[in-house]
DNA sequence: GTCTATAGTACGATAGAC
DNA sequence: GTCTATCGTACTATAGAC
């Protein structure tokens, strides 16, 4: 709610988006979300300016705002659906497992997500806290979605807990562990990273 | 470096803080930074003008100039001032404890002081893993700083597991739980923090 | 559907009175 | 040391050609 979606395409008869072949970065849309991610999650999102986003994606200004109506539902965007691919990715590497195991899978899935779009990771512990902000509901969406695949597997193989608060905690340790990591020791290995996380929660 | 320190005062002869007597929101320059970690914890440091702090201060906006040269200085006070404080307490908090023992104190005391000092807390998740801003240097103390107390108790407990990786797990878990807390279910009392905390790292 | 050009505004920073 | 008033700029968003 709130945001009256002001100008947001795909109501087109014909564009209807492909549905299957959705490669990262192809096509103007996806090339403008990439940019939108690398440039906030460096500078934050007020310091990034509409044409920053369209010079480095290669586009005019004026497609951005075709595309996304204002600078705050492209942001809106790059949250949701940045969310939606790591709940995707992190759900896949626990199934079937459980307990002690579902969760070293997930943060192992974690750890490599971070480190191969390390953008998304950065946005996501930035904004996710804010309150008051424009997307307020979209960020609440966010959250619960990004803890939730901890928390399911907590409530599943320890009920006695409070599923939420521990998945949060979980997805704490991984999150700013691996972003420290990525921030300021890139040169470790990813199994350093993972062992220390796994040594801090069990 | 880097930042050439271009306007801030204390150079004054006669001003020079009187070293004692230093209350939280007493004087211009701590309205000041107070309003500043306020708004930008929750609106971003892009998205929050210099306008809003100094009405929010109730001080005029040339004062905040004054004080302290540039929005991005401020900023940076903020952050070093904010975690100078944030080290203190945890290092006060685990005196005289080791192991298991002081990593409880120093989870219980973070949450206390998240519980206390929202806005900190907000700011210093969202900014401390971004790159390529006027700060940097800044931020690469804040991180260590902040990580650092945890590594300490985790080095001297456990010298066979990497001290800074393991303290960022630990200080993560404890600072997503408690702004998810806090953001999200502040209705909840601290205990059950405290538990979901101490149940997802033991 | 993407471009260029421009309108309108809000912002960071400074100058000068008190 | 804090105020008010103002300057110049950079930004979001729109209009209209292609």
């Amino acid at each position: 709610m709130a945001s009256p979606t002001p100008v947001p395409p795909a109501s087109s008869t014909e564009h209807a988006t492909p549905a299957v072949r959705r490669e990262r970065g192809t096509g103007v849309r996806e090339q403008i979300l990439d940019a939108a991610a690398a440039l906030i999650a460096e500078r934050g999102f007020g310091a990034t300016s509409v044409d920053d986003i369209a010079a480095a994606a290669g586009v005019a200004k004026g497609s951005v705002f075709y595309n996304f109506g204002n600078k705050a539902s492209l942001f809106e965007t790059v949250l949701v659906e940045g969310v939606a691919r790591l709940t995707r990715a992190l759900t896949a590497a626990a199934d079937g497992l459980h307990g002690r195991e579902a969760v070293e899978a997930l943060v192992a899935e974690l750890l490599r997500r971070i480190h191969e779009h390390p953008d998304f990771a950065k946005v996501l512990v930035a904004e996710v806290f804010r309150t008051g902000r424009d997307w307020q509901e979209s960020i609440r969406v966010v959250h619960d979605e990004a803890i939730g695949t901890f928390a399911a597997v907590v409530a599943e193989a320890w009920p006695e807990r409070d599923a939420m608060l521990t998945g949060a905690a979980l997805f704490g340790a991984a999150v700013v562990a691996g972003l420290s990591w990525l921030v300021f020791q890139p040169e470790r290995p990813v199994e350093d990273v993972l062992r220390a996380v796994l040594d801090a929660i069990h």
